[in-house]
DNA sequence: AAATAATATGTCATTATTGACATATTTACA
DNA sequence: TGTAAATATGTCAATAATGACATATTATTT
């Protein structure tokens, strides 16, 4: 994910901004970093409910455990895709799925 | 997105199988599928009904033309970040979004 | 505490995805 | 019909993402 995006300053002040504002990502990418992240805590809320360790769940979609990690620690090397795919290999339900896309 | 799987004989035989079965896709496999072809088909809709052209959304993001048309062809070089990207950028909401892991 | 299991971090060669471009085909509409 | 706009298809050099590996750090169990 390309996070080079140049300043926008927040006109309020030192408010403590959101995120998105802080990191000046434009309305679109902060919608999709919002995703990931809500994907990615799916993820791991996932896994763990399964009890899958981390190899467990590499070995279930083919990945490598130091991959599930970056998965889980939002690496910015990690696409959607991964992140969908170890979703999906954790057990997730297309109705889990669903609900990460809801939750804040 | 790979789709080099072996075959998995339906035992059932020449019964119409769906899709996933037919083209051999594991479960895991399938699940990814359908859900890109349920974003496709939302960015193709949110685009159309903005009045958007594929130049106008892939001026949006930042792609090209091209881009946008292989998005909506389901060519197998399009990742889900652009999918997702794409359907950002066309102006869907994440109400939008999330209703596109609904449809069927 | 020490051993073991689990997770994190860094690197890299291989493979996948990208925008850009040329050009073909289809669609809208004068 | 013809012509312009929109969309589709193919290619490719540049960049991004990948699994694998080594190894470090942190949790868990004995």
């Amino acid at each position: 994910m390309k996070t080079d995006k140049l300043a926008r300053i927040h006109v309020a002040g030192w408010q403590v901004g959101s995120t998105e504002d802080f990191l000046q990502l434009s309305d679109e990418e902060a919608q999709l970093v919002a995703l990931k992240l809500s994907l990615i805590s799916a993820v791991k809320k996932s896994r763990i409910k399964r009890k899958l360790s981390q190899i467990d769940l590499a070995q279930r979609m083919k990945s490598s455990q130091s991959r599930i990690a970056k998965i889980e620690a939002g690496d910015p090397s990690v696409s959607l895709d991964l992140i969908v795919r170890a979703l999906i290999a954790s057990g997730a339900t297309t109705r889990d799925i669903q609900a990460a896309f809801t939750a804040k």
